[in-house]
DNA sequence: TTGACAGTTGAGTAATTGTTCAACTATAAT
DNA sequence: ATTATAGTTGAACAATTACTCAACTGTCAA
């Protein structure tokens, strides 16, 4: 344990498990990115619209049936998916169908519900 | 495609996807217990929290010094990964040391860093 | 018992965000 | 061209939330 005169209100830390967690964490960007990532997917509406596209694709109406919800506010959230890269899209006339655009995100839905499932046993 | 008279500003929709996806779809509980899951890694502050607990357990000073935030700062956000289960802690005399709890959150950390990354390239 | 430090907690504040509302664009049909 | 419907968009509002500040508890040492 060493004196330290950082910013913060501590006076005594661990020097050596610092010196070797701020080697290994990554860079303060990707952790930032990733944070993100996990945002756009930590609102019930999202995760409702990605479920859904994750079993089919649907037209923005669909999901707005589907959610009880107007076609506004799922076309705002699609947008959001949008920017992050999670939805894709192609449209058919009048309608716009979204589709999942990465596999990964279907493997991370997976093991957060193994997550869920675990902890309502505990 | 079908008429439909719900509360949403829809008139058409296709009602044999609909069905479909009703059927498959996770229970509304589950869904809202996962986006709450991630909603709780969708911050930077508890992500790097996480991230550095992955790598070693360490008091909340170490993190207050790591992250250079105050002490309260990082307790409460220790709080909110705790009543989420994502952490747990042991105390030694005046110090208490957190580590994660479950190892899905590694895998799942790790998917999701994957997504970043590859999105990058893009 | 007193002082010092690690950590917690509750109230308050500033910033973020999900939805609504209204106006808009795009496409198709008459 | 006009009308109708699918979808988008920006502003505004309400609700949430991350951090600060100050007061508090818990543990150890003298």
């Amino acid at each position: 344990m060493e004196k330290t005169s950082f910013e913060c209100d501590c006076e005594v830390v661990h020097s050596d498990i610092l010196e070797q967690v701020k080697k290994q964490i990554p860079e303060e960007n990707d952790i930032y990115d990733l944070a993100d990532f996990f945002k756009v997917l930590g609102d019930s509406t999202r995760a409702k619209i990605m479920w859904a596209l994750d079993l089919h694709e649907m037209c923005v109406c669909d999901l707005a049936v589907l959610l009880n919800m107007t076609k506004s506010a799922i076309s705002h959230q699609l947008s959001t998916l949008k920017e992050n890269n999670l939805v894709k899209f192609r449209r058919e006339g009048k309608m716009v169908f979204y589709s999942l655009s990465d596999y990964h995100v279907r493997e991370i839905f997976e093991k957060g519900m193994e997550h869920i499932k675990e902890e309502a046993t505990l």
